[in-house]
DNA sequence: CTTGACTCTACACGAATTTGCATGAATTTA
DNA sequence: TAAATTCATGCAAATTCGTGTAGAGTCAAG
């Protein structure tokens, strides 16, 4: 084990969770707590991370916003993000919809083989620089600021160039008669044609989108070949779902509850 | 078998693992660690990798270059920044080159009036999520990875249906004979296109980029309104950019130097 | 075919780095 | 206040690093 891979680690556990324990990294690694420590100590020195007792916090107390909306439910977030970026097989075309939730299945792909990602999000793509192999297609437009994606007609033009295999949506809302909805018109008609276009679409979906309406549908419910959804809800939630022929994937949330 | 190979063998388990063993690979290869220790010497300083204690990581997994970059000069690049964030006026259409100068400006933006911002950077565009009365228009394309901006024809078929009044660009290197250049052909491409749509153009060179050259060439210095340089600069050195016919902003840094 | 220059690889050795443990100080918690 | 963690430092063992050196292989000129 790599000192510079320890370190690597110990930062891409302080993005996921938003904290460190020194003690908890030492035993997942099998190394001595001074070790840890030592690295906490240097990476503080570099201006990565702040030391605190017992482990290490980010140097920003995360965005006022971000961090909101995060508290919905992080870790049930990165779970359906790794299922999702599970499903992504070698030279894949995948179109990742902005949001939090396809944010984590940006966080969550694979890195041991290639792939191309488009996004009309600059968020996402901003995820993606550290990447090792993904190819990046960034589609262009006018910026919509409220949830950070291109739309209009110049991002329609470009979405049309291209055939994804599979797109990852987010919605602002589900339900079973109404289907997925959203709360901006140019929004939705931009998930709409995406999903035209891909072979597949794939919706991640909190607990909260659950059996909600929002002013501006994007499709039925029945468009979709999948919905992802924490593990643990009640079946008679879902089986409305399961009725319009759509796969419901559930996904385990890791034990440790992000704050 | 060829040392070229080796390398190359290497560079692959670097992309597939993310680090490399100098160890492991001699063991597996049924080579001395000498060797492969003589290899990750030459590709580090080829700028292929980053050595490490005991092996070898990537170059920007942790962004350590971003980091490296940003020390430069982060009070200069921030006094710059203020500088051509204040030639804007309202209603104006300003597009912005990626990079860590131009970030600065997306950051200095005046907020008390509208205006748009267009960038063929998902960082900037980012960045600008916060920001009261911008209006983003997002130039997609191929996304080049180093940089993070969109080059290709998608990104400059984009480029042609909107005329900015200001450019505000980044390059590599800046040199009175040579001119602007970088190190990418395409990037190069897309800077020169954005030029020749723009009314005027204006550059931001750090001290480090003066007097210095880059493979390719964007475009010579007369072709280019003015260039922000930080204050303090011997005048010598700015005389053959002067004869030019090229305006010189001076910015003076602000005396909290930022690490 | 031989010679000489050049390159590449393995081994040797001192220097530098890293790691785990011990100790006493500092901090947190009850 | 007392107990329990956590922290920083010093130190020794192990690993890794860089340089110098010698041997093997390649290539071209003679």
């Amino acid at each position: 084990m790599l000192a510079e891979q320890r370190k690597s680690l110990i930062m891409d556990r302080l993005r996921r969770d938003g904290q460190v324990v020194a003690k908890a990294v030492a035993e997942e690694l099998g190394l001595s707590e001074d070790t840890i420590r030592r690295d906490l100590r240097e990476l503080a020195a570099e201006g990565q991370l702040r030391r605190v007792h017992g482990g290490a916090m980010p140097l920003a107390p995360e965005l006022p916003d971000f961090a909101a909306r995060r508290t919905v439910s992080p870790s049930v977030k990165r779970a359906l993000g790794r299922a999702a970026a599970a499903l992504v097989r070698p030279g894949q075309l995948i179109f990742l919809d902005g949001g939090t939730s396809t944010a984590e299945i940006a966080k969550a792909l694979p890195r041991d083989f290639g792939f191309t990602i488009a996004t009309h999000s600059p968020t996402i793509a901003a995820e993606l620089e550290a990447h090792p192999t993904a190819e990046v297609i960034l589609i262009g437009g006018r910026l919509y600021k409220h949830s950070m994606v291109a739309v209009g007609a110049a991002a329609s033009s470009q979405i049309l160039l291209i055939r994804p295999d599979l797109f990852f949506l987010g919605a602002t809302a589900l339900h079973p008669i109404h289907g997925l909805s959203t709360g901006d018109l140019e929004e939705a008609a931009i998930k709409r044609l995406i999903a035209s276009r891909a072979a597949e679409t794939f919706l991640l979906a909190t607990e909260n989108k659950l059996d909600h309406v929002s002013p501006c549908t994007i499709m039925p419910v029945s468009d979709i070949s999948g919905i992802f959804v924490q593990s643990g809800l009640a079946s008679d939630r879902l089986a409305p779902y399961r009725a319009l022929g759509v796969r419901i994937i559930e996904t385990q949330a890791d034990e440790q509850d992000g704050s």
